[in-house]
DNA sequence: CAGAATCCCCCCTGATACTG
DNA sequence: CAGTATCAGGGGGGATTCTG
C-alpha cells in the first residue's frame, strides 16, 4: 500500500504506535497465562506447567525467557540436586498486570457481545455460500 | 505438560482466561492499528491503507473483515461508481479504546524499561556465545 | 527437576495479478 | 475505488528425545 511518486506520510505505524509496542511484547500464545500464574507470587517451574493448560515445557521455557529479556519476569536459582527453580515477576512485570486486568474486565462484561457477533455474522454469510 | 495417572486439574486454560480471550480478537498484527485509526470517526478504506505503514490490501480487508465479525466495526457502503465505501467501531468497538488506552499508556510509561532491559540481556547473553 | 536440542507442520503474512 | 484470488516464504508452535 506504499504510494509511489506522491508521498503522504502515514502516520500510524507498527514503530510508533504504542498499541503494536506492548501487543509485540504480550501478543504470543502464551504470554499473559504465564503472567497470569505468577500475578500471586514466585511459583516454580513445575508447579507452573501444571498450572497452565496445555502449554509444553517447551514454551513454557521460552515465553519464560522471552519475560526476563524484556524484565518482567525474574529467575530464582536455588542451587541444588534435583535444581530448585522459581520464578516472579519483577517490579516492572507488576505494573503490566493493571492494563491487563482491564483487559480482562472488558471481556467479562463484553465478550458475550463478541460471540453473539460472531454467529450472526456467520449466519448471514453461510447463506451465500452454503451450497458450495 | 499433561501428567496422566494423576490428575491435578490446571486452573489456567486459554478457554477460560479473560486475558486470552480478548488477545484471541487483538493479538493480530494489524488489529489495534485498525481500531487506532478509527478511533477519530468514520474513515474510508484507501485512506485508512495510506495511513497505516505498511498494510497490504489483502491484510487491511482481512483485519477489517473479522473485526466486523466480531462485531467491533461498522461497514458503510455508499453505491456508486466507484463505490465509497467507510468504516467505524460501532458502540461496542467503542468501549474496547479505553482498555486499549490503558495499555498504550503504559507502554508510553514503562517501554524504555523494557528496551533497556533487552539490552542488559543480550549484552549479558551474548559474552558466553560470542565466539560461536 | 528444569531444561536444551531437534524435527516438522501449519498458518500468518507479503507480493502479485485480476475484477466490478 | 474497493476489493478478490492465488502463490510462495518464514516463523510460531507442537511432539519427541536427550541431559546435568
Amino acid at each position: 500500500m506504499t504510494t509511489p511518486g506522491l508521498k503522504k506520510t502515514p502516520d500510524i505505524s507498527i514503530a510508533v504506535c504504542g498499541y503494536s509496542k506492548t501487543l509485540e511484547i504480550i501478543s504470543n500464545k502464551w504470554t499473559v497465562l504465564v503472567i497470569y500464574a505468577l500475578e500471586d507470587g514466585a511459583i516454580r517451574y513445575g508447579e507452573m506447567g501444571r498450572r497452565i493448560d496445555g502449554i509444553s515445557k517447551k514454551m513454557l521455557t521460552q515465553t519464560l525467557r522471552q519475560l526476563e529479556r524484556d524484565g518482567l519476569v525474574q529467575r530464582h536459582l536455588t542451587p541444588a540436586i534435583p535444581p530448585i527453580v522459581s520464578y516472579s515477576l519483577t517490579p516492572l512485570g507488576e505494573t503490566l498486570l493493571k492494563p491487563l486486568r482491564e483487559l480482562n474486565d472488558w471481556t467479562k462484561v463484553h465478550y458475550t457481545q463478541v460471540e453473539t457477533a460472531r454467529q450472526e455474522y456467520d449466519q448471514t454469510y453461510s447463506a451465500s455460500t452454503e451450497n458450495h
